[in-house]
DNA sequence: ATGTATGCAAAACATTTGCACCTGG
DNA sequence: CCAGGTGCAAATGTTTTGCATACAT
């Protein structure tokens, strides 16, 4: 029962809340931008606003319900949240995502900040490409 | 003479480009918005639009005389293309940037992209952290 | 001359915010 | 009941665009 997630996250229940969070559960897209749970609301016939859905998703970010990606310097998109880091591969033809981990890169990016004198509070990494699929068409 | 470069980039020659070109190879500060681009311009005496500020750093992007860095999903900034791929250090406190190489990360960021099928056509990396001027203050 | 570039103001876009009203606990 | 949440419309900040004018070649 999704209420337990929202009440452990300190975010009083309320029907927008659990209506975006089983968007995020449910959805086949796991990457969603606001204007796409939105939509994907107004098909579910609630009638829940644009505005709502930025403050509540962004709610769920601070809750770490949801992690926040910025691609490409436009839009971001959201995914729930499972607790394990990861990086994105993203399909410049047909906007796929793809996720991967690697802890080479992890341990390089730790030491490349250390080596600068930076305290490391977080990092983006985003490999753009085309993706097999598209490869062929 | 700056309109060398800007002729064998295949632009034509206008004072707005050439003062473009110019505050980015003469200030110290490597990585501006189009917005800073503008105000220096101003303050150097220029009457140029933010408008024609925004498509010059377009065409010189397109020309691959500046690359784009989009920081944090927010604003771009451009940097004045040296040929040499680098990443970079982003301090969350005062804005500073740093950049760096690292064949490691390349390599692997290559070898996943191959994993996943990709055929990979670009990518970005910013590690945001304390810089080491910051974290004593 | 002539096609391209520029300036300005208006549009576009994603996101945020003010405020009166509604609702969950 | 009452603090906090929501809806709407308006504001924001950044970047783009339409169009009449100015300029480089």
């Amino acid at each position: 029962m999704e209420s337990q997630d929202l009440r452990k996250a300190g975010l009083k229940v309320t029907l927008p809340r659990l209506k975006v969070l089983e968007i995020l559960e449910t959805t086949d897209h796991r990457h969603m931008s606001a204007e796409d749970v939105y939509k994907a609301l107004l098909e579910m016939g609630e009638e829940i606003g644009l505005a709502t859905v930025y403050r509540v998703l962004t709610q769920f970010e601070g809750a770490g319900l949801v992690s926040r990606l910025s691609i490409d310097g436009g839009h971001a998109v959201f995914e729930l949240e499972d607790g394990s880091h990861h990086d994105h591969l993203l399909c410049v033809r047909c906007n796929r995502i793809e996720e991967f981990v690697d802890d080479v890169i992890e341990k390089r990016q730790r030491a490349i900040a250390a080596e600068k004198g930076f305290e490391m509070t977080d990092h983006s990494l985003y490999i753009y490409g085309i993706c097999r699929h598209c490869q062929s068409s």
